[in-house]
DNA sequence: AGCACGCCGACT
DNA sequence: GTCGGCGTGCTC
């Protein structure tokens, strides 16, 4: 008999133990132990009980024989990954640098993770022999606690009811000299969820046969079943309308006279929501791509971008798409860029295949995700919808990947791994030879790039729906407003469309990237502005509370009336945020209906579906927001959008600032005009000679990708080189700046030392990050830019340069292709 | 990370 | 001689 190793992957995120460990698997588990399943086993010196990730499985090791332990059980019998994820999570382990349980754990919904219980008893025989419990000292207060508990308790609340580490080692060596037992059991944090179904047990025939039975004092138990029957209620029904406890139910279950099922649940977060979206005949252009796509989707991995100008139908394509996988008896991923944001994707999908669709976010519950994945795993789906992390949606016959509005930055998963969701699609796809589309009215600069070199296919949509003609765009420069003495922040053109949309009935958009009311607060005198004292950041005055507000860790303060540099009264308010742009319209045009949306008037859970519905039933005239207001949604009654500021994007310090502009001005311009009545836009800005914005205005993405492409290149931004960026961030500034500025000579004379020093010059040195505290916290980076992410990635992986480790007071983020360097 | 081991000083 | 505090190093 030959024996069998599980290589393993523990489930504790260090540095130290990133690593795979050989473990022997029993004869009783040959056979049963499979790659993706999660295991318990003996680790440490102490052997203590991990749970842990087989990721492979071998015939031989290396390791000596008196070294190599056993598997101890087996967590769940069908495996949690497949061979696929496994593949990817090594693929994501070391492209984005983060440790192999990371890569792993990204894969299962949160919740899914093992919890390992430890329930403490007393051994009486040995704590009365050694004479413990006696004298007042912890342990026997610990004896005394559990005694008076008169039930076994877990070791955590112990641990809880004697807080302190010196108590902790001395419950610990309670447990290792056998006066407390411990008894470990394992299992997933989140459950399924049953009902329970209460019913007359069969015994008898009539109710009277069963109440014979009860006494007549019992009240309680009589009222049950004679509300009861042969066929199963909901307990929780039966029990909270007769306001009845358990001991009732137990009595009546003593005498067989009621029966108790539990049925498992699924908990849908879209149940009793009944979509409806008919087939679409397609227009000419949608039913070429269609076409293209049938041809295209007979070779093997295929990729695709279909740039379609806002309201062309790209959804339409998709569903499709998806028809046609179905067909084939493939299924589909659809990842749309935040569910909460794009409402309307989910209920179209849902709405046309129905039953068949999962869609999974970050606003269900544990439960609710739980419950979505295992029905996908389970194969009862064939559509997931979701956001960035449904891209690891189990899936056994993968055909499709789509990502709509591809250039959203919410692909970007901003806590390690570092994933961006379309790089992990493209590996996916070559993993298990199926085809990704991508869609955008704006596309990535990266991303069109690939289809000029023809690593992805072109697919074009370049009229609306319906020819609706695409809005007119006017910029006005708002310079010229300042020269004509209008310090309003409208301009006379925006105002005078403001008016007359009312007058029409129509409806208004009004876009602002920036909440609150001022952007900051200043004296006139000596030029003092309130800035946060834990970030490197001003303050922004809010109106509602007539407070500071730091958006950033939310720091708060008072606004104060006098300098408190100088004394003066000179306190004045700069800057427009949503909640000033509000109080304008409400004066200037008291007679609108105005709604706000922004991060502030957005906190409650569903009040912003109430705020797009609300707008949405014409409920208000006028819809003043930031960002959350640009994409996806479709009001067909907007004829009108205004940006009150379009700079504030364009003048950040981030080589994407350009495209940034331009897709977030096309995208909230794309919200006008989407039906018969036709649509207007007003850009108002200090700089209308941007190219960013000149092409925006004549919706002209083709010229703004070659003047942008071409600044690329001459700056060897992305796509021509790959950037990494590092930050440090950590509360003592000195010794911050002394490792960052380690790191980057040792890193320095690695290359050197490899024979690689020409590649020194990719590292630019550590300066400051644009915001350089936050939270009180410094933060210093230091960019890479290169042609050889492979060569530095490898460096980075190893652990090199050595030395300089996180810590306590200092984190280190590695961030592959950055979306954003400030 | 979490734990055992081992060296050292303090104290019964 | 014993206890426990902390630095070191290993985990299949």
């Amino acid at each position: 008999m030959i024996s069998q190793y599980a290589q393993v992957i523990i489930n504790q995120p260090s540095i130290h133990i990133d690593q795979y460990f050989d473990y022997k698997i029993p004869t009783a588990l040959l056979g049963e132990i499979q790659e993706g399943q999660r295991v318990i086993v003996p680790f440490g010196r102490g052997d203590r009980t991990v749970d842990a990730f087989v990721v492979g499985i071998k015939d031989h090791c290396d390791i000596e024989d008196n070294k190599i332990k056993e598997i101890i059980q087996i967590i769940e019998e069908a495996p949690t990954l497949t061979a696929n994820q496994l593949k990817l999570a090594k693929w994501i382990r070391d492209y984005y640098i983060c440790l192999h349980i990371e890569a792993l754990q990204v894969m299962i919904p949160g919740g899914m993770n093992i919890v390992k219980k430890e329930r403490v008893f007393l051994n009486l025989a040995r704590i009365t022999e050694k004479c413990i419990g006696k004298n007042n000292t912890l342990e026997s207060k610990v004896v005394q606690y559990i005694q008076e508990q008169n039930r076994p308790m877990d070791l955590d609340t112990i641990y809880r009811t004697f807080p302190g580490q010196e108590n902790k080692r001395r419950i610990k060596k309670m447990v290792r000299e056998n006066y407390l037992d411990v008894q470990e059991k394992f299992y997933m944090g989140i459950r399924e969820k049953e009902e329970k179904y209460i019913m007359l047990s069969g015994k008898y025939k009539s109710q009277e046969d069963y109440l014979k039975e009860i006494k007549n004092t019992a009240h309680k138990q009589r009222e049950i079943i004679m509300h009861l029957d042969h066929f199963p209620y909901k307990l929780r029904d039966i029990k909270n309308k007769l306001n009845i406890s358990n001991s009732s139910i137990e009595s009546l279950l003593k005498k067989e006279l009621i029966s108790i099922t539990s049925k498992m649940v699924f908990r849908n977060p879209y149940h009793n929501r009944n979509f409806q979206n008919p087939r679409k005949t397609l227009t000419g252009e949608q039913k070429n791509i269609i076409e293209q796509f049938e041809y295209l989707i007979k070779k093997p991995s295929q990729k695709m971008l279909i740039h379609g100008v806002t309201g062309s139908g790209k959804t339409e394509i998709y569903l499709n798409m998806i028809e046609k996988m179905l067909k084939m008896g493939k299924q589909s991923i659809l990842l749309v860029p935040e569910i909460s944001l794009t409402p309307q994707m989910v209920e179209r999908v849902i709405g046309r295949f129905g039953e068949q669709v999962s869609v999974l976010h970050s606003h269900l519950s544990h439960g609710e995700k739980y419950d979505q994945w295992k029905r996908i795993k389970a194969g009862k789906t064939n559509i997931v919808v979701g956001a960035r992390s449904a891209i690891f949606a189990p899936l056994k016959s993968l055909g499709l990947i789509i990502i709509d509005e591809e250039h959203e930055t919410s692909y970007k998963s901003s806590n390690r791994p570092r994933y961006h969701a379309k790089e992990v699609a493209e590996k996916l796809c070559e993993i298990v030879d199926c085809h990704l589309v991508l869609g955008s009215a704006t596309p990535s600069i990266e991303s069109y790039h690939s289809t000029e070199n023809r690593e992805y296919h072109l697919l074009s949509l370049k009229n609306r729906i319906d020819h609706i003609p695409m809005p007119d765009i006017t910029l006005v420069d708002m310079r010229n407003e300042l020269k004509e003495g209008n310090y309003s922040i409208l301009s006379k053109e925006l105002r005078r469309a403001i008016e007359q949309n009312l007058q029409e009935k129509h409806q208004s958009i009004l876009f602002l990237n920036r909440r609150g009311y001022s952007t900051f607060v200043s004296c006139r005198k000596c030029g003092y502005v309130e800035k946060c004292p834990k970030c490197d950041v001003s303050l922004t005055y809010h109106q509602n509370n007539h407070r500071l507000l730091c958006h950033y860790c939310g720091y708060t303060k008072p606004t104060p009336k006098i300098c408190p540099c100088c004394k003066s009264r000179k306190i004045r308010f700069f800057g427009t945020g949503t909640q000033k742009v509000e109080t304008i319209i409400k004066k200037e045009f008291p007679q609108a209906r105005i709604l706000r949306m922004d991060v502030d008037t957005t906190r409650k859970k569903g009040s912003h579906d109430q705020i797009i519905n609300a707008f949405k039933n014409q409920e208000a005239d006028i819809l003043i927001g930031t960002q959350m207001i640009s994409k996806g949604l479709d009001f067909p009654r907007v004829t009108l959008v205004g940006v009150i500021i379009a700079d504030t994007s364009l003048n950040l310090p981030d080589f994407r600032a350009a495209e940034r502009t331009f897709q977030l001005t096309t995208q909230v311009a794309g919200r006008a005009g989407r039906s018969v009545l036709s649509g207007q836009v007003i850009v108002q800005t200090y700089e209308p000679s941007h190219y960013s914005l000149i092409h925006a205005q004549q919706h002209d993405y083709d010229n703004f990708y070659k003047e942008e492409i071409n600044l690329r290149r001459e700056m060897q931004y992305p796509p021509f080189k790959k950037l990494i960026n590092i930050v440090f961030t950590g509360e003592d500034e000195e010794s911050l700046i002394r490792k960052i500025n380690t790191f980057y000579l040792q890193l320095t004379d690695y290359l050197r030392e490899a024979g690689k020093g020409h590649l020194i010059n990719d590292i630019f040195k550590p300066v400051p990050c644009s915001i350089s505290k936050i939270k009180n916290k410094y933060r210093w980076h230091l960019i890479i830019k290169t042609n050889d992410l492979l060569l530095f990635s490898h460096i980075l992986k190893k652990g090199y340069p050595k030395g300089v480790e996180e810590s306590n007071n200092l984190n280190i983020a590695i961030d592959i292709n950055p979306m954003s360097i400030i």
